[in-house]
DNA sequence: TTTTTGTTCTATTTGACATATAACAAAATT
DNA sequence: AATTTTGTTATATGTCAAATAGAACAAAAA
């Protein structure tokens, strides 16, 4: 599985982690029960700290996005996963952020609905596209 | 016009401050070509520090939402405000991530829109609600 | 037995955020 | 004309998150 870090990114690099994991399960790029990569192994290979790798994973299981076994993390493999109150929250205020500008810059609905379709492709496997 | 501001909040003040203006903008709260208050006395009024409202102002001057005379700043009277291309950019990321975590969180369509119109409802002039 | 795993701890560096204070020129007010 | 208000600029300080570095540990896997 591909990761691409940008480390010039305003966006903090465990959070760049975070969201690249969750594109590689929805692209199915990662099953459910798969194991990641160890901390430090994923730490070598993309260039950066064990410690920032293991924030997003502790992170990730926060979410019950991964779970931890004795050994290692792994994908989640409950077929139900629902977003817990704080993050839901979080979510809102995002959302509502994005309406905000939306609206102040005059952007269309046809022209979000696009980019959104434009994006939601390239969370699907490549034998779906 | 009210301002709140969550002083324990993660989102730093000055975002606060930006946002809280643009949903005045959108309610109507504040008019095209309506004058601010001044750094200074917003400041004080709200208990925060003159550099970090001027801050937000100068960041919002940047995306085209105020604008700048010799004296004090005044909201854009321009009927078509359209995104800067640097702006664009953060905004299709913030969107991204948006749709990322709904998929992961398996949110249906008709969950978000729910959400969605119940902040575009706090968006409208109390008149129209 | 050796290696690998995540965990924990201490330490350091960097930058953003926020505040505080002061001084300045230009504009508005009195 | 004098005073006040405006945004601007500069310096300084404190706090915190982010990221790195290194070391040590017990438990599990090889």
């Amino acid at each position: 599985m591909y990761i691409r870090i940008r480390p010039d990114s305003e966006t903090p690099i465990y959070t760049q982690l975070i969201y690249q994991i969750k594109k590689g399960i929805l692209r199915k790029e990662l099953l459910p029960g798969e194991g990641l990569p160890s901390v430090r192994s994923l730490a070598g290979d993309i260039g950066i700290n064990m410690h920032t790798v293991n924030k997003a994973y502790k992170l990730l299981v926060e979410e019950g996005v991964l779970t931890q076994q004795k050994k290692g993390f792994i994908v989640n493999s409950d077929t139900k996963l629902e977003i817990q109150p704080p993050h839901l929250l979080l979510y809102k205020e995002r959302l509502e952020a994005l309406v905000i500008d939306t609206q102040i810059f005059g952007m269309s609905e046809e022209m979000v609905e696009q980019m959104k379709q434009e994006i939601e492709a390239t969370l699907k496997k490549d034998d779906e596209k």
